[in-house]
DNA sequence: TACTAAAGTGATCAAACGATCAATAAGGAA
DNA sequence: TTCCTTATTGATCGTTTGATCACTTTAGTA
């Protein structure tokens, strides 16, 4: 038979925490459904979704089976975390000032890519969404699909005004403009996953690097437009 | 007490096994090590490296126990198939062919990036890549070095030369560059990245998307080094 | 102050999982 | 065929981990 032994520290004076939890515990159901999803969503995101519940009730200073107690099992924290992380980034704004032709299409760019970079280059936003992936998790899909219809048919239609063609709502958007626009999109992208995936990337500000990734991408689409108008 | 019932189902016919593994069992040493890891290979790109090592055996055909004759850990494993996996895929001739300057750079990155995506876009092996970063892993790094070394300085080398600038053993890189180069680079790794992580890509061939993107990149450069050159 | 609803806990279960080991059996050598 | 090396196995160990439950403690209220 083998002992376990723990050791039992005092707790009697203060907490350690930095919270304002200083000798009370019991919180409302809100506030502690709030307070454990908050520090879920740091946890997951740095070793993802195989932490253990014990170590995440270690972090709140709570027992492990008080989790169990807001929520029924694992897997219904973790779809909770996904909630939190996904909704309430995209700014509804954006939408309209990419649509503004009153300023060149360069300018709605930057200001885009610039709010939207700080809205979503942060360590748990980025890892979230690849464990989602890799996970097999359907939410991803909503992401997905709002890019490519909030940001890349916008920026299609745009760079169709630029150069006087024809409304994609007449001449429907072709599967080779599209791709242009994911591939402008992922190339910044990318440098959020070279950052909080693989940690490559030590920089904090990338304005400039977007900015002549803009400048390359409307520099260049003309050459391609070209190209697909010939046929 | 609890039993569990094992349903244990004949197989004096034949194996099921595609392999020529009809009734006997035996394999040499080295054998079974290259069979095990190259289900190693396919099994954790699948599942992430939580996967188990029953289930890694189960699929063999092999007993769970006789993974650990082979390799003295889990750890063991995975280390075997980062490398099996990252290893042998980069061409040494592809260095050459990016510093061929009796072509143009067009035609050039358009057959390089047509054969490194062919042999990198691969469902174990981008799964894999994203694995490693997410756990951590020093070995990814190998490969960020490699793509940055045998690729993008190349690509931005011969950058230079096209647009007539001093080479940068004279002038080094700098920073913006690189990113350039980065960027590009990325929107099509990106391709993969939706196409095996969040598989929200389906099609196979990729070569338009490629070439379009080569396109927009070279027209686009010109436009940067200018604003770089004004400095 | 006493009561009570509900927040919170510790002990514990059962399954999952990596790892170990004594026993088995395949197949080449003699 | 017999023998012996060693590939292979089944049983099992010890730990981890999600989940459960009876019990304890807190704090608002009458």
């Amino acid at each position: 038979m083998s002992w376990k032994v723990t050791l039992k520290v005092s707790q009697s004076k203060k907490s350690v925490k930095s919270k304002k939890q200083t000798k009370r515990k019991r919180l409302s159901r809100e506030e502690r459904e709030k307070q454990i999803i908050s520090e879920a969503v740091r946890y997951f995101s740095e070793v993802g979704f195989g932490g253990q519940t014990r170590e995440l009730a270690r972090r709140l200073g709570i027992s492990q089976s008080l989790l169990f107690r807001y929520f029924p099992t694992k897997d219904d924290i973790i779809k909770r975390v996904y909630e939190e992380v996904y909704l309430s980034r995209w700014k509804p704004e954006w939408e309209t000032l990419l649509s503004d032709r009153s300023r060149p299409l360069s300018d709605r760019l930057n200001q885009f890519y610039h709010e939207y970079t700080a809205a979503i280059f942060e360590f748990e936003w980025v890892r979230i969404l690849v464990f989602s992936g890799i996970k097999g998790v359907t939410l991803y899909q909503q992401y997905i699909e709002l890019v490519h219809d909030k940001i890349l048919d916008r920026i299609c239609t745009e760079l169709r005004a630029t150069h006087n063609l024809p409304d994609p709502g007449k001449v429907p958007l072709t599967e080779r403009e599209t791709d242009l626009a994911w591939n402008f999109h992922g190339g910044i992208f990318y440098i959020a996953i070279r950052k909080f995936i693989y940690g490559s990337e030590t920089r904090e500000d990338f304005t400039a690097a977007i900015e002549d990734s803009i400048s390359v991408f409307l520099a260049g689409v003309p050459s391609v437009f070209k190209s697909i108008l010939k046929k």
